[in-house]
RNA sequence: GCGGGCGUAGCUCAAUGGUAGAGCGCUAGUCUUCCAAACUAGUUACGAGGGUUCGAUUCCCUUCGCCCGCUCCA
């Protein structure tokens, strides 16, 4: 249901956005672009201060992650790999009633009595309308619900739509047993429209020559190179498994529907990290056992005995740190745990973090759950094996730790972890389509590997969406303040309530006022003095209250004035200045000279 | 893509078959000793294209964009 006050918050933020330049449409001149958007000055800080702090956690504070940068525009073999072209090509179909779309290859085959009618008519008004509908009525079911939902949808053609329904009758029924018919949706059991293709992936060509041999596709998600350049990565990084590739970059998807602002995007930009593991035979091997200890929160530092499970769990509270770390507490993220049926064949687990934005939906009991920000996956080794399949390059490593630990295990276990990797490995390759003798001596072929201390990689992928995230940050921070001056005038105003870290500026610096030369020489003093370390504004326009309520708009935490015991009419104020905070508009007073140190407290 | 609503200054809103006005904002100046003060001056719009008309922002059509639903999951 469509909450109108939540929207009313919703097109505050919009329109408090382009007011201050943190978000505008793209191409507004011509009219705008349908699911582009650009960020303004305070917008391209917010969100290079977001991408800065990602890239530092991720990759700069551990030993164990590295960074990638590929190609928005790869071989188009990858997208076959990784099932891209297929997943994001399907046909859909359409119910002409509900106008529910499903995809063609998944309609579930049904049984029963077809029933066909070429029209309708009004036995009163002689209205009438020409169209074929038809409706399955499976085993059990009533034709008279079938009739009724013809009528209906035969009303919804005529001009006396009002008009009495059981005035309406049916024209030219005809019945028709079917079996095991993919023709009819699953809810309305109406017959659904000719098949359509939906290709989510953009095109281009590359090369001056537009045939279909020089297509190639934008990315849809960053992960891929990271997949397709692992080896290389593997080998100049000198990373052991268990260790990460990172990327933030551009992705793009022909969303059938952009919508809720720029949270889904046609264009938009992905920070993903794939974390590699070691099978969990691997880590059996090596540690003995493989720790599945169930721990609430946060795990701890990384064991050499965690398996994919573990290894899930940190990564999705290492992450839910992150987001408490630029302000997203826990009580505004929501989680959703991916149930059997909404995983994809190769995942086996998925967790997404959830942000709960103004336009999420409200379930009948109250309760915001939330939509997405980030889904951490853990996907197997699937990537890799479809990128050693379809490229017929190795992707597996050696484990030296692996083969030496091997060795000393007993035969009964070297057989048990044998098996079940095989299995494994057998499960996957049968299921992507390779033939049960194939598949088999493949396995065994793999599994001979892992005795040797080969293996392909499993994966943990934590992939978040940086607009989404500037999206919530910019929602989490908008708070309205109503205050009554002395003349009883109230007054709304616009508080962006940032985490410092994250806010596009970080201090605005203000001469109390403008027409004392020295006051202003002073503040110029204090703004060159900080502006190599932090994102500074100087500001001179305007009435003092003014320019912090402006300050206040954009989200900067704090502000420093300079008044005249700053220049000493106390003395004991000597260098000193106002510091004004944003949140409470509490003011303190600093010395000049601790300035950057209080800052730099705040700000790290 | 389909269905419903919408489109007037940067923002929030008015008015009109005879080409638009306010408040706030913004810019400059005067003034101003800490929370959108005052005064003066300036600034900016009928989303785009076509049609009907002597004339359209207003009526009609098309298109683009925004919001809501189907879809989607970074």
């Amino acid at each position: 249901m469509a909450e109108p006050k939540e929207n009313v918050l919703m097109e505050k933020i919009v329109s408090l956005c382009k007011r201050r330049g943190f978000v505008f449409q793209s191409s507004e001149i011509y009219g705008g672009i349908n699911g582009f958007w650009d960020y303004g000055p305070l917008g391209a800080e917010l969100k290079r201060n977001v991408k800065d702090l990602w890239w530092q956690a991720m990759t700069r504070h551990r030993e164990d992650v590295v960074g990638l940068e590929a190609t928005i525009i790869m071989a188009p073999q990858i997208w076959r790999a990784s099932g891209h072209v297929d997943t994001f090509a399907d046909l859909m179909r359409e119910c002409p009633v509900t106008r529910k779309r499903v995809r063609t290859d998944q309609v579930e085959p049904r049984s029963g009595v077809v029933y066909r009618f070429t029209g309708a008519e009004f036995t009163t008004t002689g209205a009438k309308v020409e169209k074929s509908l038809a409706l399955l009525v499976e085993k059990g079911g009533h034709p008279e619900s079938a009739r009724k939902r013809a009528r209906e949808f035969f009303l919804e053609s005529l001009p006396e739509a009002k008009a009495d329904l059981a005035a309406l009758v049916l024209l030219g029924e005809q019945t028709q047993p079917v079996e095991n018919s993919i023709d009819f949706h699953p809810d309305s059991n109406v017959e659904l429209g000719p098949s359509r293709p939906f290709n989510l992936m953009l095109q281009t060509w590359v090369g001056p020559i537009q045939s279909d041999e020089n297509v190639a596709y934008l990315r849809p998600e960053t992960a891929q190179a990271i997949f397709a350049q692992f080896k290389n990565v593997h080998e100049t990084s000198r990373q052991k498994l268990p260790f990460g590739i990172a990327q933030i970059g551009k992705a793009f998807r022909n969303e059938v529907t952009p919508r809720n602002f720029t949270f889904r995007s046609r264009e938009f930009e992905q920070m993903e990290l794939e974390f590699f593991i070691k099978p969990d035979e691997a880590v059996e091997a090596i540690s003995g056992a493989v720790n599945t200890q169930p721990v609430e929160g946060h795990p701890g530092e990384p064991q050499a005995d965690w398996g994919w499970q573990k290894w899930h769990q940190y990564w999705v509270e290492e992450r839910v740190r992150f987001y408490e770390g630029i302000g997203l507490s826990r009580n505004t993220l929501g989680f959703h745990i991916q149930t059997p049926e909404e995983l994809a064949h190769y995942a086996r687990a998925t967790t997404d973090i959830l942000f709960k934005f103004p336009f999420s939906k409200v379930d009948e009991a109250g309760n915001v759950k939330g939509d997405e920000l980030e889904g951490i996956a853990a996907r197997s080794d699937f990537d890799l094996s479809q990128h050693e399949r379809f490229s017929g390059k190795p992707m597996g490593v050696f484990d030296e730790e692996l083969r030496t630990a091997w060795g000393k295990l007993t035969p009964e276990k070297q057989a048990e972890l044998t098996q079940r990797y095989y299995e494994a490995r057998f499960k996957y390759l049968t299921k992507s389509g390779v033939a049960p003798e194939a598949a088999e001596k493949e396995a065994r072929e793999d599994a001979v590997g892992l005795s040797k201390g080969q293996y392909i990689p499993h994966v943990i992928e934590p992939s978040a969406g940086v607009d989404r995230l500037i999206l919530a940050l910019l929602a989490n921070a908008y708070t309205e303040v109503t205050e009554t001056d002395a003349k009883g005038k109230s007054e709304t105003r616009v508080v962006m309530k940032f985490h410092p870290r994250v806010a596009p500026i970080k201090v605005g610096v203000f001469p109390l006022l403008k027409n004392k030369p020295e006051l202003v020489a002073k503040a110029r003093e204090i703004f060159n003095l900080l502006k190599r370390d932090f994102a500074c504004f100087y500001d001179e326009s305007g009435a003092i209250g003014r320019r912090y309520a402006r300050q206040d708009e954009a989200g900067t935490p704090f502000c420093v004035t300079v008044d005249f015991d700053t220049l000493g009419e106390k003395p004991e104020l000597l260098d000193t200045v106002t510091l004004r905070h944003r949140d409470d508009s509490r003011q303190e007073r600093l010395a000049i000279r601790d300035l950057p140190a209080w800052l730099r407290e705040r700000l790290s």
